[in-house]
DNA sequence: GCCATTTGACCAAA
DNA sequence: TTTGGTCAAATGGC
């Protein structure tokens, strides 16, 4: 009991390290001009490497039978332990960004300039003239972009997977009368939920047991089993937001999250080392990202760490005081699995639960590793 | 030739 | 009868 309290307590201390790293490195992101020249580049890459050691001694302290491969703080084990040992199953993701929204349930209508960016891929299954309606329908089938107006039309598109995987998500699309100028408006009406995503497997991480059929993520992302990776796009901008969501949810709370921080600069690119690893292949040389971990995460997942109210580690600001042990409350002792109460963990403000095991956190590891690895 | 898109026809509901 | 949603043959690009 006294040895898992140190090593409770050890990880406090570790998260906590994480915590005021990732302050160092938005201060350093947020300098005026937005811009850093090669020295804060080097900075900003050697805070990353060391964050990339709080994950590790994190996730090895959470590994169930490595509680005590921990020196100094930091893990001794090689990331081999992780591979084999805790993490059985994960996702592996690439995604080069296309925006991707929830699925949709029931029948939603949005007013979007970009009606084809949702992530998933559509099938345009008819048109039709409608009544007092001063312009058509933009035209999109997947990331290919086309608007094209003509009269009084809207267009129906069906899910991609519709067939083969029996899903029945639809949308239509029709240009709103008042979107004269630019940009052009358009109404979508979305009906039925995706079930596409369904089929998307759970995959060993040494990719033995990859389907072998190409499958659809529930974002909508296909899935590449001879890659090993999803793809669903390219867009830089999404990916910084979710890779900066990412970070801080796991490291420092929600709040570089907020849209007010969202102009945040990019970092510096960092390249996947070779010395990540060793299994670890997503079998096309491509390395995954942080959104490529984000995507892999499931939805439910990810809402419950967006929304989870159980962060100990107060928002992260560029000039935050550094954490410490004793600004926080102590972390609770160890329990024994049967006199755990669930609704004890229930967090006070949003009734969903944290559930960044061991497994999770050993996921966001093995997937964001190689961003944080030395070059 | 294959595949995605287009478009007229068909059908059901109001 | 009108309107909206869907089907399926035709069309075009690769």
């Amino acid at each position: 009991m006294a040895f898992q309290q140190e090593a409770v307590g050890k990880l406090w201390e570790e998260l906590g390290h994480g915590y005021n790293l990732s302050a160092k490195l938005l201060a350093l992101l947020s300098q005026p001009g937005h811009l850093l020249d090669s020295h804060g580049q080097e900075m900003a890459v050697a805070i990353s490497q060391e964050l990339s050691q709080v994950f590790r001694a994190s996730l090895l302290m959470l590994n169930p039978g490595n509680s005590g491969r921990v020196v100094e703080g930091r893990a001794t084990a090689p990331e081999a332990a992780i591979m084999e040992g805790s993490i059985s199953q994960a996702t592996p993701a690439i995604i080069s960004g296309e925006e991707v929204t929830p699925p949709r349930i029931g029948k939603e209508e949005e007013i979007t300039a970009e009606p084809y960016k949702d992530g998933y891929k559509w099938k345009k299954y008819g048109q039709k003239n409608i009544k007092n309606r001063k312009f058509a329908s933009g035209i999109f089938v997947s990331d290919l972009t086309v608007n094209k107006l003509s009269t009084n039309k809207r267009l129906y598109f069906r899910c991609m997977h519709s067939h083969e995987r029996g899903c029945r998500a639809k949308k239509q699309v029709q240009q709103q009368d008042n979107s004269i100028g630019n940009p052009p408006l358009y109404k979508v009406t979305c009906l039925n939920e995706h079930t596409c995503h369904q089929a998307f497997p759970n995959v060993n991480i040494t990719n033995a047991n990859l389907a072998a059929t190409s499958t659809t993520t529930r974002n909508g992302a296909d899935y590449d089993p001879a890659r090993g990776h999803l793809h669903v796009g390219g867009n830089g901008e999404l990916e910084d937001r979710i890779m900066t969501s990412t970070f801080s949810t796991v490291i420092g709370g929600a709040a570089l999250a907020a849209p007010s921080l969202s102009p945040v600069p990019s970092p510096p690119p960092v390249e996947a080392s070779p010395s990540g690893p060793a299994s670890y292949d997503t079998g096309g040389g491509q390395s995954p990202s942080l959104l490529d971990l984000s995507m892999c995460l499931d939805e439910t997942m990810m809402d419950e760490m967006y929304f989870s109210c159980g962060s100990p580690f107060p928002p992260v600001e560029a000039n935050a005081a550094p954490w410490s042990l004793s600004s926080l409350p102590p972390p609770p002792p160890p329990m024994e699995a049967s006199s755990i109460d669930p609704a004890a963990y229930m967090p006070p403000r949003c009734g969903h639960s944290l559930s960044l095991d061991a497994m999770t956190m050993a996921e966001i590891f093995l997937w964001s590793s190689p961003l944080f690895s030395p070059r």
